[in-house]
DNA sequence: CGTGAACGCGCC
DNA sequence: AGGGCGCGTTCACG
């Protein structure tokens, strides 16, 4: 049963699946939206971000939606136009590209949600696998549910103990435009033992003088790169390095803006990654250092439940292409452990390396010598990488197992290399265009196993989301709730005496997802499970 | 002076 | 000489 929300010139309007229309008050809408939540509606709304938070907000917990700006983004994608801007939120419009529609629509103009939803509807009735579009649809969406609540509720924060490490590295909290002790000393390192003069530690070009005039051939200041040197003043470069970046990231500055009274707040963005991954909008929360994750602590009486798919990607690719050799590898928790056994190659270092570079595109080192090993043990697995990569490098677009689709290359890629393969082109310009077709034959390449993965993750999260909550136990907060995702990781606080359902709860949930994402397939998702009280202490 | 690209690095 | 991001800093540019 639908129930779309709408917004017109007169007020709040629920239309349901009758046609018949009620005009809701606004200040009584949370208290409708709870009533009518005992008849398990799929709400129906532009946009759950813009809907959903002042319903938590009000106590009010909704088990479905379907999120009209994020279907017509998918939906956008596939029929290769541009989503739809009335509402509201600003769409970027690159003003050079070919396809540019006007943007000057107003909600004045706009379609009604429900004529939207209609229009939907159909344009998913019409893929070529309906029930593979309608569950990325209601994927995606209980995605955008999933967000507003981790928001609402926030990511335990002991600010105290973060405070904490950060002496602990750093030293005391320097004023404003001072270094922290710790920096200081390591700064006043590395300039005695370079030896020549004053070294501006901050800045990359005047480093590299530095390091050069010291005798080191570098190129930059990556850290990778200074690892290689063999020269005394490298480790307190790397360890200015590496606590600079933890005061300016998540320092007592990104302390005071992103925790208060115990919680961290970020903003999740689903649907914010062409692929289909989650991005963040503030409080770097898709990017919490290791160093900072024992700041992360569950409440007194809770405890965090941090879970883990292990080895998603090359799983994903395994059940993609059917490859029963490497659904077979996977047997076990370990799936590169797995490959060992199977005699392809000669250790998981081995074998986690030739799969990462198989699914990104390696062309170098171990990943490209181990390669050719992988693909005659699993062919199926690497071809199909291949192919996606084969249709990148020509232009096409890739999709991922529920049919999103990669966008086209733009304009300028797809001339040059018109230009490049036309009788009067130069070695340069062929050159230039070999090389950014495999850029892009890359990127389709890890598209289709990333956003297959984002899929299984989706539909793992409803799944323990849907499993988490039970009505008679109050309101989210007070019952095990969800409160971080990061990609192939979902963490819940739950009081100590539910952790054992919330453990079978994320097992339970990722066996489905394998099941709603590839039907019937032998590749299994094992996921590891820990109950800590911080953070740090998972895995 | 403000803006934006580039860098470098954190996460998966 | 690897895919996807966000963010703080520096630096070039108008």
């Amino acid at each position: 049963m639908h129930i779309v929300v709408d917004r017109r010139p007169e007020g709040l309007a629920v239309v349901d699946e009758s046609g018949a229309e009620a005009l809701v008050p606004a200040e009584s809408f949370a208290a409708h939206v709870r009533e009518r939540e005992a008849e398990h509606p799929r709400w129906v709304w532009t946009d759950t971000a813009q809907w959903y938070p002042a319903l938590l907000r009000a106590g009010v917990r909704v088990e479905r939606c379907h999120d009209l700006r994020l279907v017509d983004a998918i939906l956008a994608g596939i029929e290769g136009r541009p989503p739809r801007t009335e509402w509201g939120k600003a769409v970027p419009v690159r003003a050079n590209t070919l396809f540019d529609f006007d943007s000057g629509q107003d909600a004045r103009t706009a379609p009604s949600a429900p004529d939207v939803f209609a229009e939907q509807r159909a344009a998913i009735a019409a893929q070529p696998s309906p029930g593979r579009t309608a569950l990325l649809a209601a994927a995606e969406s209980a995605g955008a549910l999933a967000a507003a609540e981790m928001e609402f509720v926030g990511l335990p924060w002991n600010a105290e103990a973060h405070h904490q490490l950060l002496v602990e590295a750093l030293g005391e909290r320097p004023p404003p435009g001072r270094r922290p002790p710790a920096l200081e000393r390591l700064a006043g390192e590395v300039e005695a033992l370079l030896d020549v003069g004053p070294v501006p530690i901050d800045s990359p070009p005047e480093l590299v003088k530095s390091l050069r005039r010291a005798g080191l051939d570098v190129q930059s200041t990556r850290s990778w790169e200074l690892k290689k040197l063999d020269h005394p003043a490298i480790a307190p470069l790397l360890q200015y390095k590496s606590l600079s970046r933890l005061l300016t990231a998540n320092g007592w500055n990104w302390l005071e803006e992103w925790v208060h009274d115990g919680r961290f707040r970020p903003t999740f963005v689903p649907g914010g990654v062409v692929t289909g991954r989650w991005a963040s909008d503030g409080g770097g929360a898709l990017q919490l250092p290791k160093q900072v994750r024992s700041a992360v602590q569950a409440d007194a009486g809770w405890a965090l439940v941090v879970a883990d798919a292990a080895q998603l990607e090359p799983r994903v690719l395994a059940a993609l292409s059917g490859d029963a050799a490497m659904a077979q590898a996977g047997a076990g928790v370990d799936l590169y452990a797995g490959i060992v056994a199977s005699g392809a190659v000669e250790s998981r270092e081995h074998a986690k390396v030739g799969m990462l570079g198989a699914m990104y595109g390696g062309t170098t080192g171990v990943s490209a010598q181990v390669l050719p090993r992988l693909a005659r043990s699993f062919p199926r697995a690497i071809g199909f990488v291949e192919a996606a990569a084969r249709a990148g490098e020509r232009g096409e677009r890739v999709e991922t197992r529920l049919g999103r689709t990669s966008p086209r290359p733009g304009a300028e890629w797809r001339e040059r290399q018109s230009m490049a393969s036309s009788d009067g082109a130069g070695e340069a310009d062929r050159a230039r265009a070999r090389s950014e077709s495999r850029s892009w034959g890359r990127f389709t390449r890890n598209f289709v196993v990333q956003g297959t993965a984002a899929e299984w993750a989706l539909s793992w999260m409803a799944g323990v989301r849907r499993r988490l909550w039970q009505p008679e136990l109050g309101p989210i907060e007070q019952q095990p709730h969800l409160v971080f995702f990061l990609h192939d990781e979902l963490m819940v606080h739950a009081p100590l005496d539910r952790v054992d359902e919330v453990q079978a709860a994320l097992h339970d949930a990722a066996f489905d997802a394998a099941r709603i994402v590839f039907g019937a397939t032998p590749v299994t998702f094992p996921v590891t499970v820990a109950v800590v009280q911080r953070y740090s202490d998972a895995k």
